[in-house]
DNA sequence: CGGGGGCTTGAGGCCACTCAACGATAGTGG
DNA sequence: CCACTATCGTTGAGTGGCCTCAAGCCCCCG
């Protein structure tokens, strides 16, 4: 499955981002792998091997009913940590949405330092809570919002993690944002559509991924809190 | 607000239950407080000084959008602990749903017991984690079931937790199942009715929130895998 | 016995879905 | 370089599942 490691050299962005700072950790190895646009990382269900972090690219983590219905469960961006799993097995489906590179690092090696270092396992904790806030958050989304509601919550989430230069360039489909959403990519669309016209945003060039918030004020009384 | 303090002495499930079996723990008390139907534990947003866990009665968390509109994350029924925060504040408010005792710790306390722990610390990351599990799992329902299927859904998930002698025993109302389900409480009456005529399950006595199911196989036939 | 809360059921309406057509763009191969 | 094709996005028209509003029942409780 991980038939070319791209290169193997640890790296220090990851072991901070899990409390391991200073000490070099010969215990634990750091790969990278490339996977292109649209290919699968892990199935859920599958037995977790690896904790992942996104070095570049942008990763879509989801689940299926038995007819097809897709919910994705979060999108996973540049610097963010996934697959990452204190039961043996994914509950989620995880795919490459563009040309995306890992940074990878056995569960094994993990789950041994953080056995004897509680700054690791706090860490874990840590990182567990922050998808678990994500999780309730997006229980409130898809539970109770307006579809023109679950578009702009969508718009002010992705414009805090992605914004470069006042453009938000999206990796995904309006396909993937409807999964995400609980709603239909016709209706994304159609949301998208109401609030260009309304001078909340608007599209830059040929793209329809790439989206400038004009007002962002305005954007988020669209939304609720 | 925890004006009458029941009992103080410790209760050896608690500790069990977060890792802490043989040893005496001196750092850390356990207390009871019985909350009345209807009235709140802890508000969103509140600093967390407690972790709870339900002795005898049922708990609704929830999340408010500011126009009133409520999202149920979870039940917590007898033995579930909750309010397990790790950032500082709670994320939902925690209401009695029926007459409730609950056992209570310092959250201090179990993080002192933590920090020097690994079996405890590894217990925070596994409660969390089935906290996290549960979450998926419903965004998966609130973002791509039929309102049948919710039902269906809330019907297993309750029977495998309450079910006693055959019979299930709601502690909530229909209102709460809406809230849960991302549904109308009328939709739910509906849904009930459907399973009902269909030979799925039936009302027992005169109370509408006593359900024997008749036919759990077809019940899990009105859900998806 | 009157009042209120919880539940069910009916009737009508609306928001999001379904189905469909069309335009634009990127990628492919002659 | 230019069809050719596939993919993606938008928009329109009509449908339907769930919501809204309402009435009525049952049971509990004062």
């Amino acid at each position: 499955m991980f038939a070319r490691i791209i290169a193997a050299t640890p790296h220090p962005n990851w072991l901070s981002d899990l409390g391991m700072t200073s000490r070099p950790e010969p215990l634990v190895s750091v790969s990278e792998f490339t996977h292109k646009k649209g290919t699968e990382i892990y199935g859920e269900e599958e037995p977790a091997e690896y904790v992942y972090q996104v070095k570049t690219g942008a990763v879509r983590s989801y689940k299926l009913l038995s007819d097809g219905r897709r919910q994705i469960g979060a999108f996973h961006l540049a610097g963010d940590i996934f697959g990452l799993e204190n039961s043996g097995a994914h509950r989620f489906t995880a795919e490459a949405i563009v040309d995306t590179t890992v940074r990878l690092i056995r569960r094994q090696s993990l789950e041994l330092v953080a056995a004897s270092s509680a700054v690791v396992s706090k860490n874990l904790l840590s990182v567990t809570t922050r998808d678990l806030q994500h999780a309730e958050d997006h229980m409130l989304l898809l539970g109770r919002k307006t579809a023109l509601e679950r578009v702009a919550a969508f718009l002010l989430e992705m414009d805090k993690r992605l914004t470069a230069a006042g453009v938000m360039t999206l990796p995904m489909s309006r396909l993937d944002i409807a999964d995400y959403l609980g709603i239909r990519l016709e209706t994304v669309a159609r949301a998208l559509s109401q609030l260009r016209g309304a001078g909340v945003l608007d599209f830059i060039g040929n793209n329809q991924r790439e989206i400038v918030l004009r007002d962002r004020v305005r954007l988020a009384s669209f939304d609720l809190a």
